[in-house]
DNA sequence: ACCTTTCCGTTGGAATTCCAACCGATATTT
DNA sequence: AAATATCGGTTGGAATTCCAACGGAAAGGT
């Protein structure tokens, strides 16, 4: 468990939590570590998810499969990061997507009653914290990417974009970071109509744009 | 503060408390209880939120105002709702919008800080795990927002739209809370687009409906 | 019962996006 | 340096959606 300690403590999860304190709160957690190879399946649509993972080591896929058995990654989910805690905290029936490893991975899996016992110890209310924070700031996120593809025009949606990600960067010229095929996707267009609507947009003089370095006036 | 123990009993947040434990709950969380008239400014966009509301009476409106000034209703919370909780546990910079009351209105504004040294009181761990399991449906239900507005044509938003619907509904046919227009919006369609779009499917018996009963082949 | 309003389906042309294909520029490999 | 792969802009026709307008049916008000 201690070959964690670096990872934990830079996960969001243990954000704040200082190296003193945490092995108490590991002890009372009581986490499952799990090893998994390659390729290996780690959760399976439709299964009820328990508990919440947080890769220790490896990275893992969130991926969505229809009817047709189409696949479509939803997230990449790497060292010190956290997957499934809406769904373990939501407890609301099985898993819409599965999670496979894409790499020899080990994931320590949490218990999400577990979690909440843990205010009286030291810094305890202060992962109850994190924890709320991290469910908070995917509300946003998400809050985010809903308007921007409620919007019905392709320009509409760069726009808009555009303006979210100023928000959070101060860098000029901001630094996506996606390609152009990635932007099309999180945009829900194609990518041919994405770089038209762009080239005709750094015409109007609206934007501004070189790869993946772009400006917005 | 007596007067909304009936409210506050029937709110997610309070789910499961006991009437006997509510008071102490209350005494601790300390919330600042604030009346409106209607038409009144409740938060200005731009604001930091540092609390999120419980409405104890009335009706309030979440807008979103562009730069044109444009009002957009993102969505109305009644007796019971809360709101601004993904905000104030975010906290991560102003408001993107702003809150109005609809009618005479009375909202208990709690601090985000004060929930969560309620721990060890009675049920102090139930209140926090109905504030995780709040934010955890939330990012679900836009998690399900997101999927549906990622289709690119109407009627496969329409077919996502049901399937999810249905999975929360055992009701056959289902019962819609949406008008054709609600249901465009929400789908991110004209209206007139979203009606030709439902018949064309009716011809091609994939779906049937009537007003706003529906039902899934 | 009559009038008014709201809701919803239909229609047709304009606008937009999709889709497949192609091409040049740049990066990577051998 | 040559060959290969990746990335991004362009193009044109097909498909889809928007948009404005109309009309009938149902609901609500007087």
């Amino acid at each position: 468990m201690q070959q964690f300690y670096p990872v934990l403590l830079k996960s969001t999860l243990f954000r704040q939590i200082t190296a003193n304190n945490l092995a108490p709160l590991l002890a009372a957690a009581q986490p499952m570590i799990k090893t998994f190879t390659a390729n290996e399946r780690i959760w399976q649509a439709g299964e009820q998810a328990a508990s919440f993972g947080l890769v220790g080591a490896g990275t893992v896929q969130i991926l969505k499969e229809d009817a047709q058995g189409n696949r479509t990654i939803v997230a990449t989910v790497s060292e010190a990061g956290i997957f499934g805690e809406a769904y373990a905290y939501a407890s609301t029936g099985p898993l819409p997507v599965s999670v496979d490893a894409s790499t020899n991975t080990t994931v320590l899996f949490f218990e999400p009653k577990r979690l909440l016992n843990l205010a009286h110890l030291l810094q305890g209310e202060q992962l109850l914290s994190n924890l709320l924070q991290i469910l908070a700031r995917k509300s946003l996120l998400l809050n985010q990417k809903v308007e921007i593809l409620s919007q019905r025009k392709i320009a509409d949606k760069v726009l808009t974009f555009l303006q979210l990600e100023a928000k959070r960067q101060t860098r000029k010229p901001m630094l996506l970071p996606y390609n152009r095929q990635e932007m099309a996707d999180f945009l829900g267009v194609e990518r041919s109509a994405l770089s038209a609507a762009l080239s005709s947009m750094k015409k109007a003089g609206l934007i501004d744009y070189r790869k993946n370095e772009f400006t917005l006036f």
